[in-house]
RNA sequence: CGGGGAUUGGCGCAAUUGGCUAGCGUGCAUGGUUUGGGACCAUGAGGUUGCAGGUUCGAAUCCUGUAUCCCCGACCA
């Protein structure tokens, strides 16, 4: 390709919006163009790069045992309310109505629409299992895209899916997947870590992560030493016991005229943070109230809290809410004889005793509150958020860290949650019929290509890795030089960008560095006097000059 | 959804106590001089200042509404 009939261009400055290094160098390469919030058009070079990762992961994929199809864009919105998938999703999906006032859903997963195509076709154990994916366009409404391509409202995903017998064969076929998925990463010179993660709004019990580590990362991951990897949503850790031998004291009601922050109990009462306990209130899609109730010096996370209970969203209650549903006081909230919310207990306060907290009255504390003789929960699990250094519950040894991390790709142990609503049986050996067993398996292409950027970039610009450069070589003619040797690449089927323009060599190494192709190739008077062609690759600060005879060998060489 | 910021030639920005023909850089076009790290000179094209309404002799600037975009927060009672 010349340069000169590229379409798309290098800019010099771009908007003070792209905060994010891959969304900046995206823009001024030429990759990528906005169009609104988070929907990018991907420009020539850009899809050369996103065709390049998809042929990655087709290729990987393939090992699997997967094989290619497609499914329309728009599902029928039928479909997904039979699996409920309609609620799980909520507002993230995006429906339209056509002429005859049907309703469809622009695609967001395709789990249903693929468990729908599977059934058509009656499968027997024989058939089973089967392992299908497809790469297309996705449509989520989220809140807030950022980041460039990192989060976006539209993207390409490669979406796999596998229907089993039962759960031990999924695992087999779960196990290709990471091994794929890693190989994928590895192609694309990324190092992930994969974390147990929430399956979310996938449904499903087990999944999998896989995250590269990047200050660019909106998820926090939590790692340990040992090996332990959890998404934050997930992590555990060893809740210490501060005072669980203690002999219980009587329950004292106790004037406390104070503020209502967790503060103002700890200097109120001169006791420890971790003794107080803490309540937030909770109301669910379904108008459910619930009292989360934890040790002083620990959070409460919304999603362990959200999975215990069973809910699809949460927010919390409000100052009115807590007054007139609970009989309660914001800032004095308390399990002990609470009224009308489900009390869930996170289980760091099985091994605390004498605690303290609000009445349910304003300006009235409890001492000494103690866990099944003074309140029962409803619920008891861990709804404790992970934070650095708190104890590895797997080594029991290390400390945590938590890190920000990109979630490169994910897989998805699903279990019977489709083809338990929606049906979705094979025919047994014994002629019975029974319940699938799903697995679901995603990687975003364009933040794929952003992640990459994210980790292989400097001041001046992106530095692709090889298997996904937009093009092989970069080739600059100066003094007039270049086109023979353009033409002679291009016989030897080297993928080229020859930049022709007729412009200063300053600016041409300016927009090859920005653009990040891996070999930068210069031809000019000078490099004939030296004998030959420069050589450099992108990341590296020397060039060296090779005899035109040697080029493409060494080209081929450096791809092979 | 809440808070903050923004919207002016293709792109990046300036001009607001309301006042002259809305400037600058970059990019683009033409001509010339240049040619190893974003060259220089000259000439030129390109804008109903997001949209709608209002105030005014006069609005990019003030008021009202609205749309879009970006950032922060979606979390402790």
């Amino acid at each position: 390709m010349r340069y000169s009939q590229l379409f798309g261009k290098t800019s010099k400055t771009v908007t003070k919006d792209a905060i994010v290094a891959s969304h900046r160098l995206l823009l001024q390469a030429g990759f990528i163009r906005q169009l609104s919030a988070g929907r990018y058009t991907f420009l020539p070079l850009g899809l050369k790069v996103c065709k390049k990762i998809e042929n990655i992961i087709r290729q990987e994929v393939e090992k699997t045992g997967a094989q290619e199809l497609i499914v329309p864009t728009l599902h029928p919105l039928e479909l997904w309310q039979q699996a409920n998938r309609d609620k799980k999703f909520g507002s993230a999906m995006m429906c339209v109505t056509d002429r005859n006032k049907a309703q469809f859903t622009l695609g967001a997963t395709a789990e249903v629409i693929m468990l729908d195509l599977v059934k058509q076709f009656a499968p027997s154990y024989k058939d089973l299992p089967i392992n299908i994916y497809q790469f297309s366009q996705k449509f989520r409404d989220e809140t807030r895209p950022s980041g460039g391509l990192l989060r976006t409202r539209e993207f390409v995903m490669k979406d796999g899916y596998s229907f089993h017998v039962d759960e031990a064969d999924l695992k087999i076929t779960y196990q290709k997947y990471w091994d794929a998925y890693l190989s994928i990463a590895q192609k694309l010179d990324l190092k992930v870590i994969v974390v147990e993660s929430d399956n979310g709004a996938i449904g499903g019990a087990v999944s999998h992560e896989f995250m590269v580590e990047s200050k660019a990362g909106e998820d926090t991951i939590v790692v340990c030493s040992c090996g332990y990897a959890a998404n934050l949503e997930k992590a555990t850790f060893v809740k210490e016991e501060n005072n669980s031998s203690e002999a219980l004291k009587p329950l004292e009601q106790v004037e406390a005229v104070r503020g209502t922050t967790m503060e103002d109990g700890v200097k109120l009462h001169q006791k420890p943070l971790w003794q107080q306990i803490k309540d937030v209130v909770f109301v669910d899609e379904t108008g459910r109230f619930i009292l989360a109730i934890i040790r002083g010096d620990y959070m409460v996370n919304e999603t362990k809290l959200k999975n215990l209970v069973g809910a699809n969203e949460l927010r919390h209650a409000s100052d009115e809410e807590i007054r007139v549903t609970l009989h309660s006081e914001p800032g004095f909230i308390s399990p002990v004889k609470l009224e009308g919310a489900l009390i869930v207990a996170d289980d760091s306060l099985l091994k605390l005793v004498n605690a303290y907290g609000g009445s349910n009255q304003k300006n009235l504390d409890l001492i000494n509150v103690n866990i099944n003789r003074d309140y029962q929960p409803n619920i008891i699990g861990d709804i404790a958020e992970a934070e650095n250094n708190y104890l590895c519950s797997k080594c029991q040894k290390e400390k945590l860290k938590l890190i920000k991390a990109v979630e490169f790709g994910n897989i998805f142990n699903i279990g019977y949650t489709y083809s338990d609503p929606m049906d979705g049986n094979f025919v047994d050996k014994d002629g019975s019929l029974k319940k699938m067993y799903m697995g679901s398996y995603g990687i975003g292409i364009g933040r794929a290509m952003a992640i990459d950027v994210e980790i292989h970039h400097d001041d001046t610009g992106i530095i692709w890795p090889k298997n996904i450069a937009p093009y092989q070589v970069h080739l600059i003619g100066l003094d007039g030089l270049g086109e023979d040797l353009y033409q002679e690449l291009l016989l030897k089927n080297i993928d080229v960008l020859f930049d022709d323009r007729d412009i200063s060599a300053g600016a041409k190494f300016a927009d090859a560095d920005l653009i990040g192709i891996p070999i930068r190739l210069v031809i000019s008077k000078r490099s004939q006097e030296k004998g030959g062609i420069e050589y450099k690759l992108r990341s590296e600060k020397e060039s060296e000059i090779i005899e035109a005879k040697d080029l493409v060998s060494k080209i081929i060489k450096f791809y092979n």
